[in-house]
DNA sequence: TCCATATTTCTACATTAGTCGAAATATCGA
DNA sequence: TCGATATTTCGACTAATGTAGAAATATGGA
């Protein structure tokens, strides 16, 4: 659900651990490296990552010891989707001038 | 702030309040006119147009006694690239197969 | 000016979220 | 199997958020 993962990215912590993964890639990282990265108490990170997955914002897998996270890519180019659906009832719409925006991009094309 | 952008957009209502105005385009809306789209009882209404305003998603104009809200596209393109800056480090990561995906364009451009 | 309509503020309540130490669980290496 | 390291769960507390009725505050029209 879209707002699950809006309400998964409104906090500090969680933003900052999806934007470590996201500048990652898919090759992610692991719980501890995330901790040390960002210095959060290990079970403050893990009720952190947990939410983050639960809401289909990342990716998780077994590694020896270790678990790597990384970012659910397909699932941020969807919320994004989601939120620019339609935008401006489709019609051209004088916003388009952003370096990156996203908003309009039928009438641009 | 991000995390205000977000936490303003991670409820149900302002999801919805602010992806209407989004397709309603710079045009925007009169809060009684959201308020009948969304059968959201007036306070309500107002608590969260409020809280989309601080966030700066939402810009407002009086227009009589009518107070006409609209979305602020910059701020929403602005949030955007910032979720996904610098996405896989700036390398070609095999996410771009996304319709509409906004992850990795520098590697696909 | 006075009334009707539009919107916001106030208030009180119930619910949910974040924090982090300590204990529990899992996995590897010896 | 035992000890060490990685991660998650539990518990208790504090704080913030969503809801909506009622009252207050604009604004325009008669």
């Amino acid at each position: 659900m879209v707002v699950a993962a809006l309400s998964a990215l409104a906090q500090e912590s969680r933003l900052a651990i999806f934007r470590l993964l996201v500048q990652a890639g898919p090759a992610g990282l692991s719980a501890g490296r995330i901790a040390e990265s960002l210095a959060v108490p290990s079970s403050s990170l893990s009720f952190h990552l947990k939410e983050l997955s639960r809401a289909d914002l990342l990716l998780s897998r077994q590694d020896g010891r270790f678990v790597i996270y990384s970012a659910n890519f397909d699932a941020m180019n969807r919320l994004i989707a989601y939120m620019t659906e339609n935008c401006c009832g489709g019609e051209p719409c004088g916003t388009d001038d952003v370096a990156g925006g996203v908003c309009c991009e039928e009438a641009r094309a």
